[in-house]
Formats: C-alpha cells, structure tokens, sequence
DNA sequence: CTGTTAGCGCCTTCAG
DNA sequence: CTGAAGGCGCTAACAG
C-alpha cells in the first residue's frame, strides 16, 4: 500500500496527491457518498451541518474531483475535441476562440490537435481524441480522412464539420454560406467596374468552401458576358508560381480592368506579397478581394476589400450545435450557413470613383442562392 | 436516421459504443491482463499466437485503450494544459503551434484555456485543467494569479511560463531574452538617426516582458546623451488615446527624429492603426520599430522593423521544460531566454539611407545584459 | 507464458 | 437524511 501523501502532508495534496473524495468524507466525518451528493448539487437532501461540514473540508483540503474519474464513472468528459487544419491560420484561431467561449460558458475544455494540414497527423489527432473519451467533436478538415470520422460519428459521437464538408460524411456542418458570399464578392467587383477576373487559390483538393466559391464565382460571370473570368490554381507556398500566375493573367488582360479574387487569407496574403514583389498596385494595375477579414486588410496599400466571415459565430455555433447533439438531438443533419459580410476598401475602389459600372450591365436580380 | 447505440444499450454510455479491454479479451480468449499486457508492448511475454489473436481482435474491434481509464489506473494522463491570455494574439498561438508540435511527438496532448486577459477566467481555467489531471502547465500568465499557479506547482505539479514572470512565482521560464532584444532595438533606432524615441505599451500591469523591454529600452538612452526617450503608457483599445499620445510625441520633438518602439505585435498594429487615421508615414514622419514579427509586417508602408521572436521555439521549449521535469529532473528553476531577431524593414530607414548615426555617436561597446 | 485479484476516484443503486 | 457496496476501463501485483 503506498503511503498517500495527503497523509503525511496535508499541504501537498495536489496532482501526484490530490485531495480526492475520501479525503474529504473523512475530513468531514461523513460517507463519500454524502460528499458526493454535496458535489451533485443535491443540497435539498443535505443536513446544514453536514452541508458546512463538507464545505469547510472541500477548503482546507483544496479538493476539486478529478474529471477523470467523474468520466469513467458517468461516461462523459466534459471535453471536447477540436482537429484544426492549420493553428497558424487566422481563420482556424478565430473560430476556435468562438468554440472556446462557448465551451467555457458550458463547463467543456478543449481538447486541442493540430494537423499543419497533413493527412496522416489527421488521422492520429483523431484517434488521440477519440482515446481521451471527448464527447463531440469540432473539426476543420484537411478533407481525405472520411474513413475516420465516419466512424466515429457511427459511433454515435457528435461531430460537427467547419467550414470544410468531407465528401461521403452526411453530418453537421458550420461555415459561411460560400455560394451567396462569393456571388456577392464577384457582383462587388464587377460593379466596381473590373471586367477581367481570376479566382485566385491554392490546390482544391477537392475541399469544399474553396471549390463552392469558385463555382459561384464562375457562375456569375455566365451571366455576365461584358467580363472574362478565370481559375488560377496553384502552390501558393511557391512565390514564383504566384508571381507567374499574376503576370501571366496581367499581360493577357490588356485593355481590361483585371480584378483577383482572393479565395481565403492565406491566399490574399501571397497575392499581396506577389504584388509587391512585381510592383504592381492595386486597384491600378490589379483589384483584389480576399475572402476573410485581417488583422492588417485595412493597412496595406489603400485597403484590402474583403468579405469577412463571422468567425467566431461559426466556432460558437458548432459548439452549440454539438451540444444539441449531447442534448438527444437526433435531427437529421443540418448545415448552418452563416452570411459574409463585404467590406468594400481601396483595393477594388477604382480611379474613376463613382462605383457606378463602366459599361458593365447594371446588378442582376437578386435570387435565391445556388 | 441512425440509432444512436446509446439508446439501445444503457451500459455503453460513455463515449458510445467503445470497445473496451474486456471486449478484446473475449474476442481474442484470452485475460483482459493479456491485453494489457499487449497494449503494454511487452510481446517478450507474449506467445505468438496470443499476440497474433489479440492483434485481430483489436482490428476487427476497432478498440482503442481510453486515457481516462489508463490515467486513473497509473496517475498520468499525458494531457498538458495550456492557458493562453489571448487565443486572437498571434503570439500566444505561434506559441501554441511549437508546443501542440512538441507534444504531438511525445503523445502528449493538449487542454486549452482562452483568459481573454481576464483574470478570474484565469483562474477558473487554471481549476478546470487541474480537474482534468493535466501533467503539467503551460501558462502565458495575465499575471495577478500568483496564488493558484504557486499552489499547483507547490503541489508538484510542473508548471512552466512562457513570455510573462510572476512576481512570487519562482519557475520556470521560457520566452525572449528581452533585454537584449530591447537594447537591440533600441540600438538599431539610434544608429538610423532617430534621436527622439518613445516606447509605446499598453498598460504593464506589472507584466515581466513589457517592463523589461522598457528598462532596457531606458537604459540604452541613458548612455546616448543625444538621444532622448519617453515611455508612452496608454489603453491602445482606445483609438483616440493613440492617437493623442502619437500627436503629442510628433509635436513635442519638433527639430528632432521622432521613432516608436512598439512593445508587442498588438500594439505595432494600433499604432499603425493610429498612423493611417493621422496620415502620417514612417519612416519620415515617425520611425517605427515592432515587437513581433507578424505577416504583413513586410506589407504596410515601406515595411516595418521587426524584432521577431523565436515563437515556435519558445512554446516547443516550454514543453521539453515540462518533460523533463516529468522526468524528473528536480534542478532548481530555469529561465531559458531565447536571442530575438531583428528585421530591419523601411519603417527605420531614413531618407539619407546611408545607415549611418546622424550625429550620434557610434554603437556602444557591447556589454553583458544588464 | 498466462490468469486472478484488487483497486485508481467517483457515482449510483439500494438499504437503512 | 445518510451510508455501504458495486463497478466504470484499465493496470499492477501476485499466483499458477
């Protein structure tokens, strides 16, 4: 039998030798059961003194129970697991604040993994989390471990996607509402008199918020035959491919207002780099709009317009929406889609300055989105 | 819709569905030590043809052992806690980032905390996490918790901080050696010709890295009779106050070349925030040199100086520290400082651009840190 | 080589 | 109103 150390040391009970539950009871001179009770919040059925009694002991001995052992016993953790694409991106930290609160505001911790984008990391963040027992999950996707999450999702775990779906999963999903924020990210810009587009953005690979936004982005010029419009996908980690694809776009737009449409942050990051490097300025030689909101959108050049994505929503919503789920929700799966928001700035404002078009057929209809 | 197996069998409650060691024994006839003892890697033990059985069994089950349960048994549940005073700062998650990666590879993982810099929510994560039998600490403090972190670690739990000390906490450390990185800075501002300084922070609070940028920011002054230097203290959430406090240096230093030494990331922003609405340009308006590397610290303007700090580093380090102690290493505390790196950008590049002093003598010798 | 037994800290019947 | 007993999933003695 080791010696417990609360019982040599009252002071060091903590980690190594936490107060636990007998401690207290003895403290007490009451049944762990009682103490149990107190701790259940069942104070109806508590005499006062005893209720004080417990009080005092939980004080002095600086008890707090252990999750763990709350875990095993009632079978959930109070945790929740969070598998982001990228901990470095703007866009995963400010959703993941947003979960944070909600968690916090509901007695869940976080249960953190990032994946730095990679597949097999992926995969071993979620087996981690799935081993700390967490009761639902949040996860941005890097989009080829459907397998994985299926499974555990069929397991009756709640999971809930963001921003990215993942092709073969029907669950729950929480992002922008991509089809009508690029539509409007496209119309802004050909409003604004640019005639020439490029949908600028890395590798699809098939992940969906990229892939939707392009397709909006082409379908509104379908119905714009003043403008020209094109898909420049590449490695944005190489800054020549970048440079090269801007050029390229540039020289074959002569006589037309060219205009980049930034497929997220880290996209619009590289574009402006390349700008810089080719000392182009925008919105002269190039407009830009980038989808998602930063820190420094309104500081470069005469302002980036973006179309900002209510973040930390998203994450609290997901939270919420797993919680749903631990509630009993059976539902069938829901896609919540929450609305971008434009914000017009320098970088699309051109010389001529009215914001009229310039020969461009004035606003479509609005329609339901696609 | 799917059946959620918690409904049918009420036993199978705690993350839904989960295999257990006793599921595995059974398929694979075999003791539920066995298992363990596989789980355990201790196949010198093992027959092969148990080995084999238990394998497929495991497969077939999809089982994974629970933490929970493993921890409770052994007292370990490699979780490391991490409380961050700010998630939306890019330092606490470039921090982040280095210590999820250290972790990552030691089969550690992480429990979040967000403070938002507040600090009874401080506080209440600093419990939350201790409920979880979090193995160690990763603390980037908002500093008036002394009591429950001093506590914790007292208890033997190892606890390291990272960037911010605390008074009457003797820890562990992990962050920038900022006083060199101060005098680096300050130097720097001085041999480009700027002859009147200020050090622009948010309120210290008493907070260790601000105060010490500060006084060797101070001390460097001193020994540059030409030079003269002023401390601006100022809530930065307030864009007014920013902005007076930067009127009010402009107009006091009129003769001389005015610079800002901006204490953190958070505060280079709002001071180019404040910039931008002032339309004054560094670096022939004011110089300007920030604490922290960011993205587009090379994007707004001529570019702006940075000091970067090695942040990746600092949270991977933070990890080893507490490893080691886990290891149980019982040495008396460490501070690891780690050299900053300065960037040197437009933002201090005066006109003259030779890069040499204007009238101030030459670098100093270089001393030990004072 | 393998199995049996006894808990880790807690909560939940079921008896007082 | 209170307590005793059993067990969550797992591992660490102790037998065989």
């Amino acid at each position: 039998m080791p010696v417990k150390l609360s019982d040599l040391d009252p002071s060091a009970v903590v980690a190594p030798g936490r107060a636990t539950i007998a401690d207290v009871a003895r403290e007490a001179e009451v049944s762990k059961t009682t103490v149990s009770r107190y701790l259940g919040g069942e104070f109806a059925v508590l005499s006062e003194p005893v209720q004080a009694r417990i009080e005092a002991a939980i004080a002095r001995l600086g008890y707090q129970p252990s999750q763990m052992a709350r875990g095993l016993k009632r079978g959930h953790t109070r945790l929740i697991g969070v598998v982001v694409a990228d901990v470095l991106n703007p866009y995963s930290v400010a959703v993941l604040d947003g979960a944070e609160a909600a968690c916090q505001q509901h007695g869940y911790t976080l249960a953190l993994c990032n994946t730095g984008d990679d597949e097999a990391r992926e995969r071993q963040s979620l087996a981690a989390l799935r081993s700390y027992s967490v009761e639902g999950l949040i996860v941005h996707t890097q989009g080829r471990n459907v397998q994985p999450i299926q499974q555990m999702a069929a397991a009756g775990l709640p999971v809930v996607l963001v921003d990215r779906k993942l092709a073969g999963f029907d669950g729950d999903l929480v992002g922008l509402d991509n089809h009508e924020a690029a539509r409007q990210a496209t119309l802004h810009l050909i409003e604004r008199g640019f005639t020439d587009l490029a949908f600028v953005t890395a590798p699809m690979h098939g992940l969906s918020s990229r892939q939707e936004r392009e397709t909006s982005f082409r379908q509104v010029l379908t119905r714009h035959p003043g403008c020209q419009g094109r898909t420049l996908e590449l490695d944005i980690r190489e800054p020549g491919l970048m440079d090269d694809a801007l050029r390229g776009f540039l020289a074959s737009s002569r006589g037309r207002r060219g205009a980049v449409v930034a497929a997220t942050g880290v996209v619009t990051l590289e574009v402006v780099r390349a700008l810089r490097r080719l000392d182009l300025k925008t919105p002269d030689d190039l407009g830009l709009l980038g989808f998602d909101e930063l820190d420094w959108s309104a500081l470069v050049g005469p302002g980036i317009t973006t179309l900002a994505q209510p973040t930390y929503e998203i994450g609290f919503r997901a939270f919420e929406c797993l919680l749903a789920r631990l509630r009993g929700d059976l539902s069938p799966p829901r896609q919540i889609l929450l609305p971008g928001r434009l914000i017009p700035r320098g970088s699309t404002h051109l010389a001529n300055g009215t914001g009229t078009p310039l020969g461009v057929p004035p606003v479509e209809k609005r329609r339901g989105q696609g």
